[in-house]
Order: structure tokens, then sequence, then C-alpha cells
DNA sequence: GATGAATGAGGATTCATTCAT
DNA sequence: TATGAATGAATCCTCATTCAT
């Protein structure tokens, strides 16, 4: 929430703060961050900063915003269609979530910072938090629904398993693209393209569809 | 490495300082944790503070390495017989990981606090997740040879999914345990005898067990 | 190089930190001397303190780059015709530095303190003690060249008496004034007229006219 | 006036402490010095100074205490005959200082240090200035006596600009060998013997002689 | 709407010295 | 006599925020 003024900005000038304020903050603690850099390094007057915004946690919650608005956007235009099945829909997604990364990887890494920080006020991590779980388990019953997930499957414990993977599954990847030499957008314009990085992929959705499967003979 | 006079102090008021440190460390970034403050509750001249360590990350570190030896220690007394397989040996060590956390609350939070901080020292964070990473693969090294891990499997990513899901079921089930509103202690002695907590570690398992195993069938 | 905001500040309140500031360095060593002092003294918040200056040695510097001013207006005002002898020119110089001692009793003097300090940035005392040194060659140089001063004189340590002698004559001048009785100002208003300082002054330069000069005889 | 309890310390643990602690105050201004690291680097407990000494002033006047002495004994051990003509018994005065600080370098260091020093106790500094200007009035109304010295100089002037010029030449000459690329010892034992060195010295002392001498002519 | 000076609380740390052992 | 832990005042400096222009 900022203040109207903010929005009132020249876009370059609002990005420019933008910018300046993400370093600040991927750089430094919350407490640590600090206004007067970012006014300087934005080159604005501090007064102005707070014409802008209420305060130093009305900006970092707003780039909170912002990346939310970002992935809601990057989701909503390559969500694939669920009625693909339930293991290839989540693969999809697991791939999503890398390309988010890959578009945005100063505001994603933004996200990380925050899990362990406890500045945000009360309630704003662990909804965000809630909102992945409860995504995941609607995705469980479907998968029930559809039979490719065993019905005694307790869904609130598989959406936490899938959720504790999920939030790392990108950084993981990234980081085995980086240690077998890939670069993004070298094969084709995807990391996925990359046969190394496919394999794994297939692997990681196996075993969970082999953990969470209809098992036929049991 | 706090200096000798720290470790000379009597017992008793070494407690109140760490215990302090906990809180403050738990409650507040690295940077907004404040020496004064800690002094102030654990009524010590703010002189004495320095005379027992080395300035702010000297105590932090301190910390780490009071949880790293307790954990160590509260491993070597529980630690299962490996000879018991793979899975079973896993479940095992979630429940001590539990435990632990029973047994220490507030420094294995602060454990988790640490995860995105930055103002560690740098590779201390990542020392210790590759410890935990190098664990898992020799774990999954044995399965293999004993049969009930499939040979096919990439030992990195498996290593990468368990420690994902370590690193938070305990918490997890803690908060199973208290929405369902038992408390540790209540019956026998253990959370795990809880039958819906051994119903969950149960399922757990089962799931890695099926994902992991040598598939008869393929 | 304070900050621009010094600058911006009025007349009166620059005047009464610079005051304040000159008075507590003159009563302490660099290291001594406390910036908490002069915000109290000077009437003015900590935080301004720096939003006015660097940090201490800013306005340590911004002293001295004062005197360096101060005595540079008053040569310019007052240095007489290098025309008149070298040695006329020289006993004039005293005269002035005397002037500007009575003129700005307390900068001068923090002048004198700095000679022992080593708290100042490498290279600032020695750079004024190399142009001082500079300044007495091309007057020895002038000499020569006028025939008032012997050609096998060695410039070098010509200059290295004048200025061991120029550094500390204008306050043994003062001094033997006030052991006199005398107080600048009251007859004439000039302490130059007094007689004895005439006295004093005609003998100095007679010695360093009879020793340097050009010796018919020999 | 340290206590006696520091001169019952075996010698070495005396000189230990008398090394370190002149080391600590030419790298430090008097406040800046630190009784904390002198104790540390003395290896000595920090209640142990205080048995020795009454507090910092205490050591430091001690150190010119030792200086004092130690210039004493030189003088004492290396004066020349006052009836060799008063010129050369100024420039034996003046060999035997930069001898002096070539033995003594660091105590002699300490003593430049002081000059602009405002720590020593009042009066101390001043009282070593007034037997040093004492001690060249004497050596003045000699050579009056002796009839090398013209009867119309000021006494106490003269003694002024004597002191002005010892005090430093010491510095001086030292440096110029050094620019000259001299080292002590090198020829002979003394910096003396060396051509330049002499002829500076010579040069010198020629300039005060026709400056101050019975002028035949006048 | 923009500015940037003013504020004073608070930060970590070092110090000389005391005193009980 | 030797020790070294305890002390708390004092250090410089940074901060987010306010407010008058």
């Amino acid at each position: 929430m900022p203040k109207q003024t903010f929005f009132n900005l020249p876009a370059g000038k609002r990005k420019r703060i933008i910018d300046v304020a993400i370093t600040e903050f991927l750089e430094n603690d919350y407490q640590a961050a600090s206004i007067s850099r970012i006014c300087a390094a934005a080159e604005i007057a501090k007064g102005s900063f707070y014409q802008y915004f209420t305060g130093k946690e009305d900006l970092y919650l707003h780039l909170f915003e912002l990346m939310a608005t970002a992935k809601g956007e990057f989701l909503k235009e390559n969500l694939p269609d669920p009625q693909t099945g339930i293991f290839e829909y989540m693969r999809r997604l697991a791939e999503i979530g890398v390309e988010f990364e890959l578009a945005y990887p100063r505001l994603s890494k933004l996200g990380y910072r925050a899990a362990a920080g406890n500045a945000l006020p009360a309630g704003f991590e662990e909804r965000m938090q809630q909102d992945t779980l409860a995504f995941f388990r609607r995705l469980l019953a479907q998968g029930k629904a559809q039979g490719s997930i065993a019905p005694e499957i307790d869904e609130d414990l598989a959406a936490f398993m899938l959720n504790s993977l999920f939030g790392e599954l990108g950084r993981y990847l990234m980081q085995r693209a980086e240690a077998a030499g890939l670069r993004p957008g070298e094969n084709g314009n995807s990391l996925f393209a990359e046969p190394q990085i496919q394999a794994l992929l297939n692997q990681t959705f196996d075993i969970l569809e082999k953990g969470f499967r209809q098992d036929l003979r049991d």
C-alpha cells in the first residue's frame, strides 16, 4: 500500500526506486537495509520517500506484492491444462517455477530471503504459505478424483511434502544446470530443453508418482 | 570461540547469558539483535560481554556450535542400527529430529532462522548444508547396496529431496500434533507413541519407499 | 570537505560550531577530542553534526583549511614589496606572522598543535612543511641573485634554519612582549611599534644578515 | 614515580614493559595509547600494571625520565671541553644530539612527539624547555666572556634562536644524510665522518659565528 | 509535490581502573 | 605479589522519521 503519489510517478522513476530497493533488501537484513541508502541510490530526496511510502515496511511489503503479482501473471500465462494428468501438471508447475526465477531472478531471491525473516508483519508470510498449501491440497484432491493418487494418502501430509520439495526444486535444478556447465537460453531458450535437466525432472516426478499413486497390487 | 573467560564463568551465569542470547536472536535479525539488550537482560555489564566474546558474531556463532554439539550428542545416543533397513533408519532419524526439537526447542528454532540470514561468515551455513547432503548421499548409496533403492536413482537428486523433506518434517509433525490437541509427553513420553503421528510417519516413509525402491515389475 | 549542508548554515551557527571545535581541538588530542562534547557545546544534535561533516577528521581538516585560507589572505594583504631587500622582506614576514597570531590566536595555536599529531591523513602535515621550505628556498635564491646572500650558502640548509626560527619567532616575541608588560594595540596598534620589540627584531635580522651575507673580506 | 614494585621486577621484564610502552606511545596519541594493549603485548596482567604504576600518566612520565637520564649520561660521557671555544662546543653539542638519536632512536622520537602534546602534566614540558634555554644562556654568557660573541647580543633572544635551531638540527641532518644515501656506521662509525655532513655542520656554525661574533669592524 | 536539514535514540565497541581472590 | 574478571562511562557514528520551506 504505497501512497497514491508513488503511483503517479513517471514509470521510469518508479522502476528505479523499486530496483534500488530490491538490491538493498537482497544485500541486507530487513533491519540493516537502509532507507538513506535507497534514497541516495535512487536519487530521490529522503522526504520524497515518505511521500511515496508509509515507511520501510510499506516498501518491503510492496516488493512482495510485486512478486506475487508477477508470479500470478506468469502462472496465468503458462499454466498447463489440468486435464493432462496430475503429475504432468506438477512437472509443468516446477518448470514454470524455474522459468520465473530466470525471468525475475532478483525478485524471486527476495522471496527466499524472507522465509526465515521475522520482519514481516505477523501473518504475512504464513498467509503465503497457507495459500500454497491449499493449492497443493486441491491438486491432490483432484489427483485422487482422477484415480492417480491413492485414496488413503493424507492430503495434508502430501501437500506438505510437495510444498517442501517445490520450494527448493527450482534452485536445485538451476544449481545442477550450473554445475553441469549449462546456461539458460543456449539450447533452445529453456533450461528444460537440456536432456540432463529433463532426466532429473523425469526422475523426480517418477518418484512422486510411484510414491503417491494408486498402487495396483497392494 | 568465546574467550576463556566465558568458560570460566559459573555455569548458572553462563546459562543465563546463553538463554538470553537465544531469545534475542530468535526475536530479531542478526543485525537487529542488540548486545545492549542482551547485557541488560542477562544482567551483566556491557564491558563484561566483551570479556566473554569477541563481539556479536562470536556470540552468534557460539550458539550454533552449541546446537551442533547438542544435536551431535543427541544423535550419538539415539542413532539406530543402520542394519535395520534404510527406510526404517530414516524413519528413526526423523523421530530423533523431532525429539531434538522437543528437547531444545529454542536452539533448533535458531537453526531455522539462519537459513536466509546473510550475516553469517561466508560458508558457515553452506558447510552445514553440505554435511547434511553428504550424509543423505551416503545413506542412499547404502540403500542401493542393500537393494532397497533402485540403482538408476540419481543420488544427488534424491539426497536433495530427502534434505528438503527432513528439514521441515519435524516442524510439520509437531504442528499436526498440536492441531490434534496432542501434547508431548502425555501419552508415554514420546509424541510418536500417538497413533495419529505414527500413521503420518508410516505414510511418509511408505511414500518414499515406494518412490525410491527397486521396482520389481519394471 | 565538509558537506554542502554545512555551508548552507546561517553564518552565526557555522561560526559557533567552528569556535567550539577549535576550542575542543586546542584542549585535546585529536583522539581525545570528542564529537559529543562539540555537539553539546555548539548546541546541535549529534545527528546534525554528521550532516555537516563526514566525521571527526573532516572537521579537523576543515579547521586547517580555514587557517590556511586566513593566513593566505592575511599575507596577500600585507606582503611587502620583495624589492626592498631580502632581509627587510623577511623581517616584514615575521611581523606579519605575529600579527596573524594576534588576529587569529586560537587558529594559529591549532597549527602548532598539529606538529606532533599523527592522526592527520598521511602527508597533510608534510605538505604544509614542504610548501614553507620551498618558499624559503625561493627567497634565498633571490637573495643570492641580489648579492645579499653568499653564493656558497647551502640553500636547503639555510631554508631549514629560517623555517626553524620563523616557526617559533612569533610566539617568542609575544612572550617577550608579555613579559615586558606590553599589550598589543596599546601603543599605536601594533606590537612592533614598541621599541623593545623593534630592537629584538632588528637584532634577529642583523644576526641573520651577518651570518648569511656576502662577506666582503673573506 | 613508578611504584617500588616495578623496580623490584627482574630487569628483563622491566625492559619488556618499557619497550612495549615506548612503542605504544610512539604509535598513538597519549589518549589513544592503550594500557590494555600494553599489558597484552608485554604479557603482564592488567592488575599487575597498576601495581607497578599509578596509572597511564605515571608510565608516560617515567618514559621521559628515562629519556632525560639517558641523555644526561650521554652528555656527561661525550661533552667536550668548554675551553675549546663556544662555537666548536656548540658544534660538538649538535653532533652529540644526533648521536643520541642514533643510539636511542625510539626514546628520542618520543621526545619530539611530546612537543605539541598537551597530555603532560602542566609544567613538565615547560620545565624541560626552561632548562634548555638556561643552558644556552649560560653558554652565550660564556661566549661573551670569551670575546667571541658580541656584547650587545640579547642573550635571551639568542638562546631562543639556538634552541629553535638545535631542536630540529639533528633530525634535519639525519634526513639530509638519508637523502644523500648515507647510512650511519658505514664510514667510520659516525655520520659526521661523512664529508657532506661535515660541510653542513661547518656552514651552520659559520653562519652562527658570523651572526653572533664580535664584529671587528663595527 | 518535492526537498533536505534536524533530530535524538540507539548501535557496537573500547577504555582505564578497581578489587576480590 | 600476581591475577584477571567486572564495571559502566564514553567513544564515533547511523538510523528512520518529521517538518518547515
